[in-house]
DNA sequence: TACAAACCAGACCATCTAGTCTGGAACGGC
DNA sequence: GCCGTTCCAGACTAGATGGTCTGGTTTGTA
């Protein structure tokens, strides 16, 4: 996830270099476009080099091995996610006291630049392509992923026991489960947008999540159109 | 995807070899086993042959090189999905003539086996690592996956568009979109499951999806229990 | 301005990996 | 029983890959 540079993700884009961007952020920002390319353990060193446009010495003063650059990678995107997470439920909450519509007004805003994020993620995601490293995981690189996972769901869910107290959910729907579901249908969407090359599918798939959610917390289509 | 050994599969598992399990079958096992473990690419021959307790001759009289194995892994991989579609979409048609009910029907009897199915997948699904591989979807391996995929699309949604001429539709839902969901909830539910090291979430991700169809399609949740 | 520390360039190395090659066993037809 | 074909075992190779090492430049600081 993480997709986009959110004013209050600017610190983090430029954090420590004081002008141009630092030889380190480069060489993430190579193994992160690498990696959504073609799977981390596809790209070479070498590879993220080339595109950073540095060499061996630098990469290796910067990261102890290829496995830490994975870490390092996961972290700040994991970090940029979260982020991410946050200020659009910021927005979101400014449209409405509501939280079922704000719960709605937030996937809207992230299915209006659905196409964009594909785009710009290459229709791919690091949690995904992380969570198959076995290596990664066992070393505790996939607790950084947990935890974001965690916070999506704690912040979703809350939205949801809070709006079940206003209308009673249709039917037992767990609040858990149902935040995740947000987490899952971004994930999948990733997934059918890269194998059928069609970006479109993330924000057609939000919609339905959009509408699923409409349809179990009982919240009306038209309740937040654009904050009229 | 593919999951389970149905009875329509049987044919395919013991094809050819007349007696034991055939060498290419075993290699081919072995690296649907490491590549749904680790993902394909990083996955060795090395280790295929010997997870197969076979040898270099043996693999490369069979594929001419990984990428073929590759493309054989997943047409059988995409074929058995297939199968595995219309198996249990035919016992969903066995317990009611109502289409929506059939849909429903048909989530339930994954999700009854969610846990299962992650188990033995690894909490895993080929799609997703091999839709990685650039090279391997710039190869033409791709389609067979499109194929799986278009091949869901037009199954669900075609109960989809028969439920709506039944009942009205909650909200615009586009039929294809809906259908997709479906997919993109397998997916995105073998990542968090993967993620989290925690195969309940197949189930309970399947279970807020069949929730969701009711809600849309507007099925009592009681219509088919245990097709009582 | 001196000097240590951080930073970086690129040749170099040990190992791993996909793929080849040669030799041989098993099998099927005749 | 002969022979061609399929099938398989394992040593071997060319190149890729992660990682090291030496030397040099830049930077912060006193």
């Amino acid at each position: 996830m993480v997709w986009f540079v959110t004013d209050r993700l600017v610190w983090y884009k430029s954090s420590m270099p004081p002008d141009g961007t630092k030889t380190r952020e480069r060489l993430l920002d190579a193994a992160e476009n690498l990696a959504l390319g073609k799977g981390f353990s596809a790209t070479t060193v070498d590879q993220v080099i080339a595109e950073a446009g540095s060499s061996k010495g630098a990469f290796f003063h910067h990261f102890a091995s290829k496995g830490d650059l994975g870490r390092a990678l996961v972290a700040r995107y994991a970090a940029a996610d979260v982020a991410s997470l946050e200020h659009f439920m910021a927005l979101a909450e400014d449209v409405s006291d509501d939280p079922a519509v704000q719960l709605v007004e937030f996937v809207r805003s992230f299915e209006e630049i659905g196409a964009e994020i594909a785009e710009e993620h290459q229709s791919s995601c690091l949690y995904a392509s992380f969570v198959q490293q076995r290596e990664l995981v066992e070393d505790g690189g996939a607790e950084l992923i947990v935890d974001a996972i965690v916070a999506w769901r704690r912040a979703l869910a809350e939205k949801i026991v809070a709006a079940a107290e206003l209308r009673p959910l249709a039917a037992d729907v767990d609040p858990d489960d149902l935040a995740d579901h947000v987490f899952v249908t971004f994930e999948g969407a990733f997934i059918l947008a890269r194998a059928t090359s069609d970006t479109s599918h993330m924000r057609t798939q939000l919609r339905v999540l959009r509408q699923s959610l409409e349809a179990l917390l009982g919240v009306r289509s038209e309740a937040a159109p654009e904050a009229r």
